[in-house]
DNA sequence: GCGACAG
DNA sequence: ATCTTGTCGC
């Protein structure tokens, strides 16, 4: 828990601003394989972010959960105003400054970050994902529920399918289309920071035993508006 | 120019 | 994201 956050010095607060700092940003992402360290990964956070825009109030969650029982570890909230629009593309200049308070309400630091969204997979390829974990250091991968931008052919019908996501744009593989229960729409996996594609399916696809998204996420998204609920009804 | 567009 | 009832299915 904290009180109201506000975002970091220099935060970009208009459209040209964002853009100038997503191409600072884009050369510092590692998207390569992490190899043996994938094993060593134990802890994992999954954050999420609830509005009321009407009263002007983001609150963000960060749960931390031990990799392989699945079992919450730790959580942490924060709340703020809502700093910047809703853009498609700049997502994480909305999001990022309440959910890095979130995360540094943590005792403990993440293996790894499950976000809602998308990392590589983005027009610019810092989607917000690769976004923290540039600025945090931290290893992310981005889990989105849409395939925004991008295409993909149905995988097949079994929990574990996967077809390439593409950018239309160039044809490159920026993510995968990831079945993650038998006969339901599948996920949309990307790599954030720190770790390669197969791997940040794999640890999808671990995260998820039981719904179509990671606990990691489901576990943030109904802190988060919890969070957001106690908030709004306290002032 | 128009529509689409992570959350 | 958020607004929202019932309803089909395991």
């Amino acid at each position: 828990m904290s009180n109201s956050v506000d975002p970091p010095a220099g935060w970009p607060a208009t459209e040209a601003e964002a853009l100038a700092e997503q191409q600072r940003l884009r050369g510092l992402v590692d998207a390569g394989p992490c190899g043996p360290a994938l094993a060593g990964l134990s802890l994992v956070a999954g954050v999420d972010v609830a509005y009321d825009d009407e009263r002007d109030v983001v609150a963000a969650a960060a749960v931390l959960l031990d990799r392989h029982s699945l079992e919450v570890v730790e959580e942490s909230t924060a709340v703020g105003r809502i700093s910047f629009p809703y853009l498609p593309g700049l997502l994480a200049f909305r999001e990022l400054p309440t959910v890095l308070a979130a995360l540094a309400g943590l005792g403990r630091t993440p293996d790894l970050v499950v976000c809602d969204g998308y990392g590589l997979a983005h027009p610019r390829r810092l989607g917000l994902a690769s976004h923290l974990g540039v600025l945090s250091g931290l290893r992310t991968i981005g889990v989105a529920k849409t395939p925004f931008t991008f295409t993909y052919e149905q995988p097949g019908p079994e929990r574990g399918a996967w077809t390439p996501l593409h950018d239309a744009e160039n044809g490159e593989e920026v993510g995968r289309a990831l079945r993650t229960r038998r006969g339901v729409k599948p996920v949309f996996v990307s790599v954030g920071h720190r770790i390669g594609l197969a791997e940040a399916v794999h640890l999808t696809l671990e995260l998820a035993p039981a719904y179509r998204l990671p606990e990691t996420t489901r576990k943030a998204d109904s802190l988060c508006r919890r969070a957001l609920s106690a908030a709004v009804e306290r002032c």
